[in-house]
DNA sequence: ACTTTCGGGACGGCCCGTTCAT
DNA sequence: ATGAACGGGCCGTCCCGAAAGT
């Protein structure tokens, strides 16, 4: 047992320093040596843990699914899907399991087949506060709420790919408010735009 | 001087073929030897033209340069801004350099100092017609030009990314049209809005 | 514990297959192929013991040490220095390390920083005889001591090399007798030399 | 004929840029591209001149030819082959040519047969110096003038080599004084020693 | 159950000496 | 005498197993 715990520590010091060189380098760039050395660990544990250089990257796309859970009680349902954005664009910021998580759904198709389901599940948690907010009124009448989910998923994809070579992410939150004030009045029932926070942070400021 | 022409020729499918290998694999994973066997061309041959592969790489995304420059005439600046994305989104389909560009432009920071001018490239080019529709009356009134273009050109990589896995890029097109559809709101004036025309093709079907 | 036996082995191996190499090659020429190649050993466990190639030459270089440590009892400090060239001489007829190891030490400054430290070891070692010579009341009188050994050791290098392009290296002790008969004039008392040998080879036979 | 002074022209450049270029890396390690780039001469003019590598070092190596040469008038024999030493060892501080080719010369087995010539000119040069010498009866009686010539043409050598690393060769000519200094008692007639000059510069100085 | 040392071997990018059409 | 092309080979690294110990 007490062995057990060293594993899990082993484990997660591994995922850690994995997220990191996956983060910085990409998935074929990445070298198990590297990950090795960062994470203090050799080659014959690594290699007890995670079979393959594969088998990493996949648990850590796997990790992402903990990061879509999150919810903010009482909110407007809108609100929550933009707190949903702020909140990932922040942890983005320095969060090195989720960089990598990300970076390695984007990269998928050149190492393994791609799988449409890391898209998914944040298109649909993004549809499920739309849905939500249609019901609350909070919506636009024509607005296409499928439609809307995808296109904000995606925006934000590249908006933080972008904001990655531009400022290395430093104001990634600030262009993830650009992205909601040029799309809610397209989107949302005018009268319930003003009363949207956009970026916690800058409100906090 | 036929001898040069054979030098161009050489040169092209070089670059071709390395187009294609990076559009698939990305920068790290793509190998010179399959970039080799796809040119018909031999070693010698390709490190005479390219000294390194990053040397290709920068080659290619270069050759961006080139489809940036497209213009359509007499139309309103807003409805050009519409075409170019629209323009480079069938590109994409279909031309290997541009795709390959892009995906290159995107994992930059891996193989090379990022430089923010890649991106900068589109920013400005769209910026510019939004500058035009605003002298024209295009816009709404408080519509802020720069970051638009910023968001805008962000929000197109994203999705074209998303669309390449879930559908292999077929209808992004129609992707982008929904990107415009969300947009167009919070950016034109809007009585302009019905006289635009979101995407060409479905049009012309 | 038994495994290490085995690292042991295969270091060895690889050593004196490199030294084989050196040796005929130079350091330029030889390849990590040709090692592999006679050490029989594969590119996995070569550059697990030696991470590059000038490691591996220097591991070569290092064995040097070992052949400046031979010393035989009770003779006259002269005749030791004597015998130690005339060993050396000998060694380098079969020994294929230390063949290497010279070789390289000559070639250093071309594939590393120059390192005086390697002919310093001889110099130094041939001087402490001298200085007991001198003690011995073995040396004539006006004698430069610092000057001797390092010439003897230029000259011991050179002619080695020369004779290893004429004869092979067949007759180098020979050679090195020769050089002792044109220095000991100079260098030792008169009335010392004739108790010297200069070749104990020729004496057996 | 203007055609053929550019010619010599180009050839004598690449002469000297080959033999910086051998002299500083060896055989092996010196590059065509280098000398090339060094000679400020294309590809073709290159291989016009010498067809091969080894061609062009075979060119330098009978450069040598010509600095075995000089001749000294009037003095003792014994002198003249102290000079012709003092000469090269001078030569070697500057000279690229004669530093290549000594380099080339050391270097041949491992590119090319074996040539004892190279070493056997030097000897028949300084044995003849030293016949002269016992016919003016210069020399200690029992001396062996064929051993010498070749032991000093030996020392030479590797004592060059040596002062190479431990130096950069700054003080050659002091080094191959001591050499004389050593080895003259064994091969002069003692009363003719002191009226030799060992080193012309500190002479000078 | 977990970790280490040592080894396996395919392949990576690149450069090298050289030739050939012009 | 040139620019373009040729293709073999170089060193090094990569991802991974196997055998043994803890």
């Amino acid at each position: 047992l007490a062995q057990q715990e060293r594993a899990v520590r082993t484990r997660k010091a591994i995922l850690q320093a994995a997220a990191r060189v996956f983060d910085q380098r990409g998935y074929a760039a990445a070298t198990m040596s590297e990950i090795l050395e960062q994470a203090q660990v050799t080659k014959g544990a690594l290699y007890f843990h995670f079979p393959t250089k594969e088998a990493l990257a996949g648990a850590i796309m796997a990790e992402q699914q903990r990061f879509a859970e999150s919810r903010w009680p009482e909110k407007s349902p809108l609100q929550q899907a933009i707190n949903l954005t702020q909140h990932v664009a922040r942890l983005l910021q320095h969060d090195y399991v989720l960089r990598a998580a990300i970076r390695l759904v984007i990269e998928q198709g050149s190492f393994a087949v791609p799988n449409p389901a890391a898209y998914a599940l944040w298109i649909q948690r993004l549809r499920a506060f739309l849905d939500e907010a249609r019901e609350a009124g909070e919506l636009r009448p024509g607005a296409d709420v499928a439609a809307a989910a995808e296109t904000v998923v995606g925006a934000f994809t590249g908006i933080q790919l972008m904001d990655q070579v531009l400022t290395d992410r430093h104001d990634l939150p600030a262009k993830i408010a650009n992205l909601w004030r040029l799309v809610l009045p397209g989107l949302a029932a005018a009268d319930r735009i003003p009363d949207l926070v956009l970026d916690e942070e800058s409100q906090a400021a």
